[in-house]
DNA sequence: GTCTATATTGGGATAGAC
DNA sequence: GTCTATCCCAATATAGAC
């Protein structure tokens, strides 16, 4: 994994990362208006022009930093459900929430296990306006094909229905991805693994709830 | 309700009146970053220097926005709480979310309900180091008294256990704020209302989950 | 308490040399 | 493809008259 980048050996492709990288952690630490390109360029240690001349406008960045990471968390998902249907008759509802979660929480590569839930919380957090598009272009096959699967999964469930409930389920992923732990709460040695395993059980229930199995 | 407002008959009351009004407004439609204070200023039809001398600063604006509107929440919620524990011997946990929702949802006044569920949201949308403090500050009373009410009604479930499942409630409940009905979903007649009754039974099954009764 | 006018800063974007 | 220098605008904030 991240070959694609040891592989560039042309500068301007290694100046392209290092602004992503730079202007990454700055979205995720300060949100995305208040991180400005001067501030990016800085931390990437590049030129201020440069972030002009790969991306053209503060826009193209943001669109870019975001799509990078959520192609993977796409093709992942996907392709963990697939594996999910290949391997059963029957899918349990927790099963496929995990898959839904887990390419997002625990990834392979631990840097994105830090990376990713605040980055994904970033684009729900900016006005809706710029973010349902981003989200329905990034994730409109994700929801259909898992909201398709729950569906098989709690055949007493109309699928109106089950929109509302992986609605709510979106909220309660990213509330663990905003606030690792509970507001008010002091410091747990648990892990962002316990959270996952919690919030596998409170969303399930709340799916499955009414459902005759 | 409101008769504070009116009261008022001075000049500069009403000015900061209509100053909170017009940055309530622009910050739910746009968030707190992408509001300048001239745009408040020309909404709220006052001159952009009135918007220093009553607030201080943009800062000192954004905190009395907010408070301005959470305050009757908590109270409300609080109050509802205690006449729910003073009617009932054993409370149903539907009964108590709802006494938490409610206020936050479908308030006396109409207008309100169109006004808090899109600015709380921008609340947990903030940065941490903004929503944190704010959040706490409002909110840690009302938190701990219906995480013990739960708990009571849960007696199966640890509080630790309980915070969690708090936790992941209310990220549900600001999904339902954000965006009033799923992603890719077609405009659908159902109200705010029927949401709510939704993210009820969603919620209500998460907390309850494990427990014996 | 409200206004006009202005100081000052910071940020996005671009031109043009190398 | 990268840099320096600069343009231009928008925004926060303040000074001072009324």
């Amino acid at each position: 994994m991240n070959a694609d980048v040891a592989r560039e050996s042309n500068a301007g492709e290694q100046t392209r990362q290092k602004i992503l990288d730079a202007a990454e952690a700055l979205i995720i630490e300060h949100g995305f208006a208040e991180t400005s390109l001067r501030a990016i360029a800085e931390k990437a240690d590049v030129n201020l022009a440069a972030t002009h001349y790969h991306f053209g406008s503060k826009q193209g960045l943001l669109a870019a930093v975001f799509h990078r990471r959520l192609e993977p968390v796409k093709e992942a998902r996907l392709a963990a459900l697939t594996r999910l249907e290949q391997n059963n008759e029957h899918l349990k509802v927790a099963d496929i929430l995990r898959a839904f979660f887990v390419p997002f929480y625990d990834a392979d590569d631990s840097d994105l296990m830090d990376i990713l839930p605040g980055l994904i919380s970033r684009i729900y957090a900016e006005p809706p306006a710029i973010s349902r598009p981003m989200l329905q272009e990034e994730f409109s096959e994700v929801i259909s094909r898992f909201v398709a699967a729950l569906g098989k999964a709690c055949p007493g469930i109309p699928p109106n229905e089950m929109n509302w409930r992986f609605h709510f389920m979106i909220g309660s992923m990213l509330q663990l991805a905003r606030f690792q732990i509970p507001i008010g709460q002091t410091s747990e040695a648990g892990s962002l693994k316990e959270g996952l395993d919690r919030l596998v059980a409170f969303t399930a229930a709340g799916i499955e709830q009414g459902d005759s199995r």
